[in-house]
DNA sequence: TTCCGTGCAAAATGTTTGCAAGTCG
DNA sequence: CGACTTGCAAACATTTTGCACGGAA
């Protein structure tokens, strides 16, 4: 599986771009990454690498993977003031997040597929994209309430 | 089934708070839109009836109810920089949005509660909520595009 | 050497808040 | 009357943009 970086890199010789430093950095922490960081959480991660590393380069360069369908963004409930950045594909994984400690699972399950091909049957549209997102208490903070 | 109104109505009874004629119209027009208003959509509509009532009115409604419960907050992927708001209970409903014409469609299917008592099982966390958002071609803007 | 990309500061956007004046009960 | 609400303007938080300078090809 090519990570973001030799994708990116690719297409920014096919377009003419160039690979500065920022975005080689940019790229590296995007792959080395789990979770779905907000701009400023990259930057910040960026930031320890290359001080100097504005939070703009961050965001024209999320903004352009964005374009170039190398990340997806999304916004979670409880948290929606700041769009999370996914180094991965939309539709690849469905996510749970625990309202209480804020973690987020992935999960996937074969019945998102199912529940698509009815909706595109029953109403006649293309579905490109699904997202699946529970919230709720995740096991641990489950067993913090249950104690008190 | 209780309006908006009046659930709203009886909550600030028990609570101390007063309606007012700005929350009475902000209730009436929610209780009456269909879709999912952006608080200055809704706030437009409102304007129709009573052109002082102000943006942060609305607002402070809108937050109110839905720290009561009573409405149910989304972002669309397309259209994330605003917040929409639900009259309706999270969880009761999915979507699916038109990547093109933007419109929404409303929809539910069993299979999610399926998958959700699936995750429920194998994660140990419990799940309080969930939202299932499609996005694609609905049925006549797919017919423009294969025209063309 | 030539554009493309960057940092910086300012603008834009969406939402929240402090406060004086107004109103519901 | 007195607490709760409102409108307004200003504050805030996040994201985008214009521009002069710097760096990759």
């Amino acid at each position: 599986m090519p990570t973001l970086y030799q994708d990116a890199s690719k297409l920014l010789r096919a377009q003419g771009g160039r690979m500065t430093n920022q975005r080689r950095l940019i790229l590296q922490i995007l792959d080395s990454v789990s979770g779905h960081p907000t701009a400023e959480e990259l930057c910040d991660l960026v930031n320890e690498c290359d001080p100097s590393l504005n939070l703009s380069t961050v965001y024209r360069t999320l903004r352009w993977l964005e374009s170039e369908g190398l990340v997806s963004t999304r916004r979670f409930l409880e948290d929606n003031r700041q769009e999370r950045f996914d180094p991965a594909l939309p539709s690849e994984h469905h996510h749970f997040m625990c309202s209480e400690c804020k973690q987020v699972i992935e999960f996937d399950h074969p019945y998102v597929d199912e529940i698509r091909n009815q909706f595109e049957e029953n109403s006649g549209s293309q579905v490109q994209n699904a997202s699946l997102t529970f919230y709720g208490l995740c096991e641990e903070c489950a067993e913090k309430k249950k104690e008190t």
